[in-house]
DNA sequence: TTATCTATGTAATGGTATAACATAATTTTT
DNA sequence: AAAAATTATGTTATACCATTACATAGATAA
């Protein structure tokens, strides 16, 4: 939160609302959802959606979930690491971690081949422990 | 090239062309340009595209590329283990790749979650080799 | 106070994927 | 071989995701 705070606070308008919207819902949610979500407070057209995303990815306080076409808050607490999600298919949480076998493991196999790693994407899908017990 | 051999004998007509549509570019290709491709060979709907590509999925001739919403064959070296994707910035060259840290890193952290694990997606975006020279 | 830059509003369009329904081909069962 | 069931295919329409292009307003710098 230490972050997320000290960005937030140069946030405009929309994306304040974005954000806001994302956090509040506590799990990710595509554009037009939070669209239709953000129609109260004037919003009228995707693009004041997408633009306020794009700022907030660049900020670091979201995320992009590619296998989801959605969008979440950021954890926080890793700074410019690959953020893993875990994704349950079963309720459809989704938790971020950071992990630093993989964060080496992407380093090193780039190395290995001469790729210069600039922004990697980890996602895995599975079951989460709750509805594994069930 | 053995695992694939095995399986597109039993491929159909439109799995058939798609996968060899695919193999032929040598590139990711997204459903649509697979589809204009095609239309020479009498395909004239998205869906026949779709359900191609799914069949292929299922019989994991092909993969998709989650962050370029783009269709790619498989390289046949690595069995049901998450295959790794590098994608160039500059000249948009993936390389597949198979790493055991990573596969390790996946299920490390998944079990230290009580996440059950059935589908992984690693994709790496940056420079390649050859681009990196220049 | 212009000039510039950033944020916003709005309409139109492009790109990706699936639902729903119909038909044909193939395989299984009898 | 005929009937039934399954699998593949064809086609239309639609849903979902994202960006281009252009116009306007607000904030900041010169």
């Amino acid at each position: 939160m230490a972050q997320s705070g000290r960005s937030k606070s140069k946030l405009t308008k929309n994306q304040e609302l974005v954000f806001d919207a994302l956090a509040k819902a506590g799990q990710p949610l595509g554009a037009y959802v939070l669209l239709d979500e953000l129609r109260v407070h004037g919003f009228k057209a995707p693009l004041q959606v997408y633009r306020a995303l794009d700022q907030l990815l660049e900020l670091g306080l979201v995320h992009r979930l590619e296998s989801l076409n959605a969008w979440t808050v950021c954890c926080g607490s890793h700074s410019q690491d690959t953020p893993v999600f875990a994704i349950c298919n079963d309720c459809g949480i989704v938790t971020e971690h950071f992990d630093q076998q993989l964060s080496l493991g992407i380093n090193s196999l780039s190395q290995r081949n001469g790729f210069v790693p600039d922004r990697s994407i980890i996602e895995i899908h599975g079951q989460c422990d709750k509805c594994g017990a069930n």
